[in-house]
DNA sequence: CTCATAATTCGCCAATTATCGAAATTTCAG
DNA sequence: CTGAAATTTCGATAATTGGCGAATTATGAG
């Protein structure tokens, strides 16, 4: 029960569930990109992401400096987790916001922008 | 993106994911029942439901000094409401505490108990 | 009509949580 | 080695949320 109200917990922020989505688009992405897309402070980014750690819905992969993020969803991972990215997912893909993000994620990504995206 | 946020808001406390469990097995319950299972004032069980009837995920009835919820899962309701009910079903129907509830349940259910479960 | 019961609404307090900034850690570039 | 950048940890603060009791509403029993 602790561990799926640790699920629910991690999806109750809206935050925690762009980051999600981002990630359901681009696959693996660094700390410093979901800071710029969200913006907030890299601390605030860095406890959300340990909180999706945690209910298993992500997993981190380090190279040098940098720490990428990925959905959990390969075919190990339980099938609750699988579940609620898939159910997440469908419910908001289309959402304005999150299809903002995507377009801000873009630009992020694209090294000529420096600069955040306007939010 | 708010309605599915109500949605994921009201499945992160877990006496509200109880009550969604008990409906499960229920079919239809009236608050005094949910007050009896839960062992919380009637005020705070009565803003549960609300919170759960605001996400939509459970409808009421009103049958004279009675009010009866029941999970929303008919064919008309949104599927998002469907997958979140069937995904939480399918999480957590084993777990220890739920399984106690549903035992609990049947006490308060039969008419000889006018106590509630000691819990 | 009057009273008791079922349920909700409201106001308050306690607990939790989101956020930030500062400090610490790790790693690479120079 | 030294310094800068990426990230996390920690401590403080503000906002949100869960919980209770008192007051309110609605309904049926006597």
């Amino acid at each position: 029960m602790l561990t799926f109200m640790n699920l629910t917990k991690a999806l109750s922020d809206e935050n925690r569930v762009r980051i999600l989505l981002a990630l359901s688009v681009k696959e693996e992405l660094c700390v410093c990109h979901l800071n710029d897309l969200l913006g907030l402070a890299p601390s605030t980014v860095s406890k959300h992401l340990f909180l999706l750690k945690n209910a298993g819905l992500i997993t981190a992969r380090k190279d040098g400096r940098w720490i990428y993020y990925r959905l959990n969803n390969d075919r190990e991972a339980p099938s609750l987790i699988g579940k609620a990215l898939e159910w997440i997912a469908d419910a908001i893909s289309d959402d304005p916001l999150i299809q903002a993000d995507r377009e801000c994620l873009e630009k992020i990504l694209s090294a000529a922008a420096q600069t955040a995206c306007g939010r």
